[in-house]
This record gives C-alpha cells, sequence and structure tokens, in this order.
RNA sequence: GGCCCGGUGGUUCAGUUGGUUAGAAUGCCGCCCUGUCACGGCGGAGGUCGAGGGUUCGAGUCCCUUCCGGGUCGCCA
C-alpha cells in the first residue's frame, strides 16, 4: 500500500475521538524513554506533541526505535488507544491518547542539538541564533510564528473588505536626504550611482493616491541604517497604507476597527474603542513621553509653584533660566533604602539630569529630605498638597530643562513602575497621541526639522505661523500607542503644492534642493492632487508586544544581532574584487575598521 | 561614538586573597530495565577557561589590547 503523505495525522491533534484510528505521523524525537523492553517517544511536528509506545512485538520496528536520538525524523505509524486512568499525562494536549507502533522508520538522523528544543530555555542568544533552524523548532517560537502570519492575514481580510488595495512598491529607491541613514546599494548600469533600499514606502502611497487607488495598503519590508535595539531591527516590517477624502477622525476610527479586529481575531481579546486621544503636549506634560504607558497613572507634577521663593538655590537658579521643575509621587515607597536613592540619581544622570532630590513622607508625617531645610514649613505644605502625598510616600525631583526634566522623569516614571510592580502584564492600553509639533529646532544645527516627515499636513489654523513661526505648528499627526510603545504612526498629508513649498522651505530647503530631491512629487501635486493620509503600523513591535516578549528578535524568524549582522549566514561579508570592480568600486579603496584614520 | 553586563566540558553555571590534577548539574556514550512522561540504576568519555600581549616563581583569577553577544544613552524625519 502506497500512501499519497507519509502521513495522515498531525501529532499534536489527536484526541480521543481518534481512538483505534491507525494513523501515520511524521515528526522529530522530542524525546525518548527507553525502559529496555518498552520504549517511549514523545513525537513533535508543527502541532504539538504525542507520545507513541513501542514494544518487541514491533519487530524489526523496535530495533528502529533502539536507535533513534533525539531530532531524528521518524515516520511512525500505528493505533490510536486510550491511555488508562493512571498513565493519563495532564500536562500535553494528547495526554488521554498514545499511538501503538507498529511500523517506525527514520526517515533522517540527527546530531545531537547544542540546545534543548523545549521552551523557557536558558541559553546564549549567540548559539540560538547561529542555530536558528533549531530554535526555530521550538513551540513557544513557533507561536510567534503562526501568531505573526494570522496577524497579517487579519490585516489583509480587514483592509480588503474595507476595499483596499494591496500595492507593491519598490524596493530599490532614491536616496532620501533627511531622517535615518539609508542603505545604499551600487548600480552596476549606472557607475557611480547608487539606490537606497526604502526606509519607507512614504512617498509612492502618496503617489499612488494621485494616481486614484484611493486606498493602498502593503505589508512592507523597511530599511533603516541606525543602531539597533531590543525593540529595533535594521530592516522591519510595516502594515503601510494610506487612504484618500479623508480627515484625522476618519483613519483613527478606521484603525481601530483594524486593530480591533486583529487582537479579537488572534488573541480573543476584546478592544474597548474609541482610545483615549491624548495631545502630544499633555502625554510630555504629565508622562515625560511622547509614549506613555497608560496601564499605571503616577503623573508627572509641575512643582514650579510650589517650590518658587524658596531658600533652595538649585531650584532657584533653574527656574530662573527657563527651566522647570517636577515630581513624582512614589505612593508608599517612602522606606526605600538609601542606596537605591542612590541608584535612581545615578538612573536619571542617564538622560541628563544633573540630579534627583527627594522628601521621604515618614508614617508620622514628618519629612525625610535632604532638601527640606530649604523650605519653610508652608512650602512643605503646598509641595505635599501638589503631590497629594500622605503618609508612606517617595516624592522625586527632577530641576532642569523641559526636555531633561521629561526624559529622566518619564523613564523614572516607567522604572518606578517596574519595582512597584504597578503594571499589569495581561493589560492592555491603546491611546492616540495627537497633535504633534510640526518642527523640532535642532539647537547644534540652528535650524527646524520635521518632527513626523516634511509632508506631513500642518492644522489649517497653524497655516499662517509657517514662515513667521515654525515652531508654534502643529500637525495633523497622530501615533497609536500601546502600553508604552508606539505601534504606529502616520498624519494627513500635504496635498497642496504650495503649502508643501512652504514647508521644504521652513526646513531650510531651497527651491533648487526641493526640486532636486522631491521635484517629481511637486510635480505629481499639480495634477490633481486628492487630500489623503494614512499610516504605518510596526508590525514586529504589535506582535511583540502580543506575544508578550521583550525582544523583537523573538518574532523575526531570522533577526540580526546588535552589530546588525547574522550569526547563521555570516552576513555582512566580504565580496570579491571582482563583484566590486563590475560596481565600479576600487577595492583599494575599501578600509578595514582598523585601518581606519582615527578622528 | 559613550556607559554598563556577560564569554569556563555540548549546554547552564560555580571557581574565595593569584597557589597542587579547573568542579557541579544536565546533556552525550556504553550496559541494565515493559508504563514512563524532568523515567530509573550502574559505568565512562568530554576543557586552547573567547583571542592576543603583559605583570608574576606561578594567572580562569590582576593589567592592557582585541573579538563576539546582550542592555542602554546618543542616533532612529
Amino acid at each position: 500500500m502506497s500512501n499519497k503523505f507519509q502521513r495522515d495525522h498531525r501529532c499534536g491533534l489527536l484526541t480521543k475521538e481518534n481512538a483505534g484510528q491507525e494513523v501515520a505521523l511524521c515528526g522529530w524525537v522530542s524525546k525518548r524513554r527507553d525502559h529496555g523492553g518498552l520504549i517511549f517517544i514523545d513525537l513533535r511536528d508543527r502541532s504539538g506533541i504525542v507520545q507513541v509506545v513501542i514494544n518487541p512485538e514491533a519487530g524489526e520496528s523496535f530495533k528502529v526505535a533502539e536507535a533513534v536520538r533525539n531530532e531524528y525524523v521518524i515516520q511512525a505509524i500505528g493505533k490510536v488507544s486510550l491511555r488508562s486512568a493512571e498513565t493519563i499525562n495532564p500536562n500535553i494536549g494528547t495526554g488521554e491518547v498514545e499511538v501503538l507502533v507498529s511500523e517506525l522508520k527514520i526517515l533522517n538522523s540527527a546530531k545531537t542539538p547544542p540546545f534543548y528544543i523545549q521552551d523557557d530555555i536558558d541559553t546564549d542568544e549567540n548559539l540560538r541564533l547561529k542555530y536558528r533552524y533549531l530554535d526555530l523548532r521550538r513551540p513557544e517560537m513557533q507561536y510567534n510564528l503562526i501568531l505573526r502570519h494570522k496577524v497579517a492575514k487579519l490585516m489583509r481580510d480587514y483592509l480588503d473588505q474595507k476595499d483596499f488595495l494591496e500595492i507593491e512598491t519598490p524596493m530599490l529607491c532614491k536616496s532620501t536626504p533627511e531622517g535615518a541613514r539609508d542603505y545604499l546599494v551600487p548600480s552596476r548600469v549606472n557607475p557611480g550611482k547608487f539606490y537606497a533600499l526604502p526606509q519607507s514606502p512614504q512617498i509612492f502611497k502618496q503617489i499612488l493616491m494621485v494616481a486614484g487607488m484611493e486606498r493602498y495598503f502593503q505589508i512592507a519590508r523597511c530599511f533603516r541604517d541606525e543602531d539597533l535595539r531590543a525593540d529595533r531591527q535594521p530592516e522591519f516590517t510595516q502594515l503601510d497604507l494610506e487612504m484618500s477624502f479623508v480627515e484625522v477622525d476618519d483613519i483613527l476610527e478606521m484603525m481601530e476597527g483594524l486593530v480591533t479586529h486583529i487582537f479579537e481575531g488572534a488573541l480573543g481579546k476584546k478592544i474597548v474603542t474609541p482610545f483615549q486621544r491624548i495631545t502630544w503636549d499633555d502625554a510630555m506634560d504629565l508622562y515625560g513621553s511622547d509614549k506613555p504607558d497608560l496601564r499605571f497613572d503616577m503623573k508627572l507634577i509641575d512643582m514650579v509653584p510650589a517650590v518658587s521663593n524658596s531658600d533652595f538655590k538649585v531650584f532657584n537658579d533653574v527656574i530662573a533660566s527657563g527651566g522647570i521643575v517636577k515630581a513624582l509621587n512614589v505612593k508608599g515607597y517612602a522606606n526605600i533604602p538609601r542606596r537605591e536613592v542612590d541608584g535612581l540619581v545615578d538612573f536619571v544622570a542617564i538622560y541628563g539630569a544633573k540630579g534627583l532630590a527627594w522628601i521621604q513622607v515618614q508614617e508620622d508625617g514628618t519629612m525625610k529630605s535632604p532638601i527640606s531645610k530649604f523650605f519653610s514649613n508652608a512650602h512643605l505644605d503646598k509641595i505635599t498638597e501638589a503631590a497629594n502625598a500622605e503618609p508612606g510616600d517617595l516624592i522625586l525631583f527632577v530641576a532642569d530643562k523641559p526636555k531633561v526634566v521629561a526624559a529622566a522623569l518619564g523613564a523614572l516614571r516607567l522604572e518606578m513602575a517596574k519595582r512597584r510592580g504597578l503594571i499589569d502584564p495581561d493589560e492592555l492600553a491603546f491611546a492616540w497621541v495627537v497633535d504633534f509639533p510640526m518642527f523640532e529646532y535642532d539647537e547644534e544645527e540652528k535650524r527646524y526639522f520635521a518632527m513626523h516627515h516634511p509632508f506631513t499636513a500642518p492644522r489649517d489654523e497653524d497655516l499662517q505661523y509657517l514662515t513667521s513661526d515654525p515652531g508654534k505648528v502643529y500637525a495633523k499627526a497622530y501615533d497609536m500607542v500601546l502600553n508604552g510603545s508606539e505601534i504606529g504612526g502616520g498624519s494627513i498629508r500635504i496635498h497642496r503644492k504650495d503649502v508643501q513649498k512652504e514647508v521644504f522651505a521652513s526646513l531650510g530647503l531651497s527651491d533648487e534642493e526641493a526640486k532636486e530631491k522631491f521635484g517629481f512629487m511637486m510635480d505629481a501635486f499639480e495634477y490633481g492632487a486628492p487630500p489623503h493620509g494614512g499610516l504605518a503600523f510596526g508590525l514586529d513591535r504589535m506582535i511583540m508586544i502580543m506575544a508578550k516578549r521583550d525582544s523583537i528578535r523573538d518574532v523575526i524568524a531570522f533577526p540580526k544581532t546588535q552589530s546588525a549582522s547574522c550569526l547563521m549566514t555570516q552576513a555582512p561579508d566580504e565580496v570579491s574584487e571582482k563583484q566590486l570592480r563590475e560596481l565600479h568600486i576600487r577595492p583599494s579603496l575599501l578600509v578595514k575598521k582598523d585601518n581606519l584614520p582615527k578622528e
């Protein structure tokens, strides 16, 4: 009898219902337990694990079972049988059944793997990445990739239903001047010229709107040649989309529908809409971050009114020079040991804060603090009132330029929440951060930069300040935030040439430069560009949160290390002189790192 | 580019103030075992202590350089 397939059932899907059936299974040996006259094998395929049992009655196949080792690929044919009550294993899904094997075949042998193929292994990432094909065999990694597939499918289903078209845009693009560093690709047929890999399909999707596609999306790979982080890879995936004839509310509503669809479909979680909306100004003011974690409260408190006119020179000087004083009230943390407080001073120093002041409100209501001696009782009353402090609370102060205070206290807020266990890992706190400033002033280069990108539309009421006072202009831009992570961002775009020209001018781009870099886009805007806007979701980050992982690498099949290399394939690598010459790159121009002149 | 953490049998780790032959657990190999599921019992093999240099009578341990991995600040329109 020849089977069309080598197997007709999946390991992890066998249940009581299959009892009595003759089945053929294929998979990897997860574990072998040899009792001499009886051998148990945990057989694993993508669906899960089932126990197969073999005894000497199976003849030659029993000898095969004796030779089998972990990660051998085998085919097992046998009868599904119910386990007797005392041998049921409640720890696995298929624990009520097992397969009594009559025929066992080794499809391939395997070397002993360098680490266990099981969840919760404590292994160096080095090894996991080098042997990624083994790492990906682990159930939790399979779950992550399956989840990723489900999410992508749910996205496609939803957007298809809403009349979006999936359209591909080029990978070989023109280098863009501002923003992140581009990955460059030399052109063989155009000596001395380079393509850039896309940082996003931004320009193409806007052109697609001019082209009348009305609703577009793409699950697009994007590239940025910047330093890596736990949540940042040099190549990453975005759900990129754009719509014509919409205003901000239309897009936010559509995206809330999308996210609801995804989280219900993939995780069975009910999401409440509409999401909370918070302006960028408020987010920075209350949370010190443009991506606040709203799973807990602990807002930043403005302390300037309470501490003004005291004898504390440090605060007075900061306020006099245009700085601010803010504080956090860490409830019930007054008993923090001195050593830990000193550690917090170091913690905020990372973000540029020159110091950290604190007041411990003791159980008897008295203050323990290195700075309380500078304040009158009236001042202290005002401070505790502003902080809404009760006995047992710890008040932490940072005084500096607004940007430093936000960064330091924003980070400290998260850190204290972690230490106090204030974060519910099962909660999903969605929010929109809206009304971003259009521009950000760079002190070093003494000019404005676009906070999102230069195609973002300013708010109608702010158009008047575009040239006179760019710092006052806010944009029709929005970020979707989930649990303190930015998972999506977008804006209404500029669709009028005159406005686009003004924005380029505010950015210090001359007409010639604008024409040289974005001429095709300005041209397109002259041929009937519809009002449009869109958004891009960071797919990797969203999956990371859904899978409750700390690293984006765990939801990407083949990620790069912090030095942007692939430990499995050894990319990037050197290339032959011939290849270089064909690309018009003189090998002699290549300089190894250790030969570079010191800067 | 800065700061911090790590690199010791296949794996995860211990290794004191620099001192004899670098230990443990697990894995691996062999033998035994018919109800295990972290199977059990007995025996065995397995180490350039990331690499290079230095200090020292003597370095896994101290110093310098370097490579690799991780976290983070800058950076990421």
